[in-house]
RNA sequence: GCCCCGGUAGCUCAACGGAUAGAGCAUCUGACUUCGGAUCAGAAGGUUGUGGGUUCGAGUCCUACCCGGGGUACCA
């Protein structure tokens, strides 16, 4: 029998079936069939599952999509994850599940435990996830959050769909921002003793590098002082940078974010490091050219809008040199099969140059993915507020988890597409904290604990329940629901679109407190879990307990705990 | 100028090229002396920015324009 994962293709299996025997019996001329195109209706009054075919089929095979249809329909045979299909105008073949296979889907769903709807199509392949990766010159803002909960969550959905996943931080502690920093930390701790320095030109104003410096000079008092006018030391720089990766990942724990590996683009210039070979590469091919005292990677060959420096007159390379050469280490050195970078839009004009450069040292440009999120504005007290790391005005991620925490912030994040603006109302996520669908979805969770709980205490449980006795309208539905989570999975693994997660999960959530409190609506304490009737009660844990790990599921995915009592 | 992303209900946003464009919030109306009401059922709310085009079928694809945002560095 198939399962959730599976159903589709057996549907496709016996539409493609049916015309073939269409065929043989002459009710359709032979033609070529563009596959089953099994989809899910959104009016699940149309079925589980419908197949367009016949329309597809309609001009090919010179008849009206609806005696196509129906001829399909005729030849379609008795199975049993089926009742009989419908055919409704213009041409549609609707397939409504039979309730023997969603009851046995339950049955599915416990077996199969915390690996509910593991896909297998990322199987044996290699991914990557590289997100966040901002500059460690500040703390992480609200964006840079946006980014966190759409990286982590897509990393996971990955896990789910079979690919063996690497999250990954990119640390530029290298390059001129790294410089800015470091000399404005010097500034303002040499002011920490007196001295009339000013924090430089392209600086970091922000209020926490005072505190920053602060606590290098509790820590290391004048060691790093120099005489005035002389030159920093190279290693409060290197100081800075740790201490601030240090608080960006601890923010991103409490975020529920943990990354497998923080790599350093300093450690890209190590020894015949990533960056030698990479340039090598180009070198060998002749893509690279010197002008104007820099070396320029000649991407206009390559049908890039114009050539770009990979190494300034100063000798010093740019961060697109830092970018070819750890792309290179990801898909030609670590043998990724899939990376994906997930990125803030005001990045995007990167991204062509990027993947010309990385199909340029070897890579498979298709195998990289570039997912770009649009900005976060931030409305507070009526006015729009722009993110800005560099004027030293912004919200960061610890203050937006202090006022909503880190399960709210996360799924207002993920309920966006990557791919749209989004306002983000300070005040409002406050006052409205009570009313975000992030309650609404853990309730869901702490009710179906508290259910199994208080069964438990009046001595029963889910064991020997038979679930043939689930045919209630309420039950089937919460059944239906849960089997659409390898959907979703499948969805978001290969369109890369995390926003599916959080609408699914509201949607698994609400089928679930339908059918809990059906009772109410139809005034029958029958329909109640917990009855007199035991063998009722049985099947109805069996149900709670799948719904459970269905729905703990989804949440552990997005990066949310499933509280079993709030 | 050129490139990218948006424009969908009062607000914030969904919608593998499919059927009557859906949720949450806000508004209105019902239900329960609750296996936790942070709940359920229902109502109302739309010329999907505009004009053409492709298709059996367009919010979705093409095209021209309008509006908002971003990019267009020897910054990252």
């Amino acid at each position: 029998m198939p399962d959730t994962r599976t159903i589709r293709n057996h549907l496709e299996s016996l539409i493609e079936g049916a015309v073939r025997a269409a065929v043989e019996a002459g009710d359709l001329p032979d033609v070529a069939i563009p596959g089953a195109a099994i989809e899910r209706p959104k009016d699940m009054a149309n079925g589980d599952f419908a197949s367009t075919l016949p329309l597809r089929l309609a001009r090919a095979a010179m008849k009206p999509p609806i005696e196509i249809a129906r001829s399909i329909a005729a030849h379609l045979p008795a199975d049993a994850t089926i009742d009989s299909p419908d055919v409704a105008p213009p041409g549609f073949i609707n397939l409504r599940l039979s309730p023997a296979f969603l009851q046995q889907q339950v049955e599915h769903i416990i077996a199969t435990g915390p690996g509910y709807a593991d896909l297998a199509i990322g199987a044996g392949k290699k991914a990557q996830v590289e997100f966040v990766s901002a500059n460690p010159t500040g703390p992480l803002h609200v964006g840079n959050g946006r980014g966190a909960a759409i990286g982590d969550a897509l990393a996971s959905a990955l896990e789910a769909a079979g690919y063996e996943v690497e999250r990954e931080y990119y640390v530029n502690d290298a390059g001129t921002q790294t410089s800015y920093f470091a000399e404005t930390l010097y500034a303002r701790y040499q002011q920490l003793f007196g001295r009339d320095v000013d924090i430089p030109k392209d600086g970091y104003p922000g209020d926490y590098m005072i505190d920053l410096a602060r606590g290098v000079k509790d820590e290391a008092g004048d060691s790093f002082l120099r005489p005035e006018g002389d030159p920093m030391p190279a290693e409060l720089g290197t100081l800075g940078i740790e201490l601030m990766v240090r608080n960006i990942r601890a923010t991103l724990e409490r975020f529920g974010v943990r990354y497998d590996k923080w790599y350093s683009e300093k450690s890209l210039y190590d020894g015949e490091g990533a960056y030698d070979q990479a340039m090598a590469i180009l070198r060998e091919a002749g893509t690279l050219a010197e002008r104007e005292g820099a070396l320029w990677f000649t991407s206009s060959d390559l049908g890039e809008d114009k050539d770009n420096v990979v190494v300034r007159s100063d000798g010093r390379p740019t961060y697109y040199a830092s970018d070819i050469a750890y792309h290179w280490d990801k898909f030609i050195r670590r043998g990724f099969n899939l990376v994906i970078d997930v990125w803030g839009a005001d990045h995007h004009g990167h991204v062509s140059r990027l993947k010309t450069a990385a199909k340029a040292v070897g890579a498979d440009p298709n195998a990289l993915h570039v997912l770009l999120y649009q900005l976060v504005f931030l409305k507070r007290g009526g006015d729009a507020v722009k993110i800005a790391k560099r004027s030293g005005e912004f919200v960061t991620l610890d203050e937006l988890m202090n006022d909503v925490g880190a399960d709210a912030a996360r799924f207002f994040f993920l309920l966006r597409s990557p791919g749209a603006q989004m306002d983000f109302d300070l005040d409002l996520a406050v006052t409205q904290s009570s009313e975000n669908p992030v309650f609404y979805v853990q309730y869901a969770h702490a009710r179906l604990c508290s259910i199994l709980e208080r069964a438990a205490e009046q001595g029963h449980t889910p064991d020997g329940g038979d679930v043939s006795l689930l045919t209630h309208p309420t039950e089937l539905a919460l059944i239906r629901e849960m089997m659409r989570l390898a959907d979703v999975i499948e969805v978001v693994a290969t369109s890369l679109e995390p926003q599916q997660l959080p609408h699914y999960a509201m949607s698994l959530a609400n089928a679930f407190h339908a059918f809990n409190d059906a009772f109410k609506q139809s005034n029958d304490p029958s329909l109640k879990v917990i009855t007199d009737d035991a063998a009722m009660t049985k099947a109805r844990l069996r149900l709670v307990l799948s719904a459970r790990i269905a729905l703990a599921r989804v949440l552990t995915m997005m990066g949310m705990t499933a509280p079993e009592r709030m």
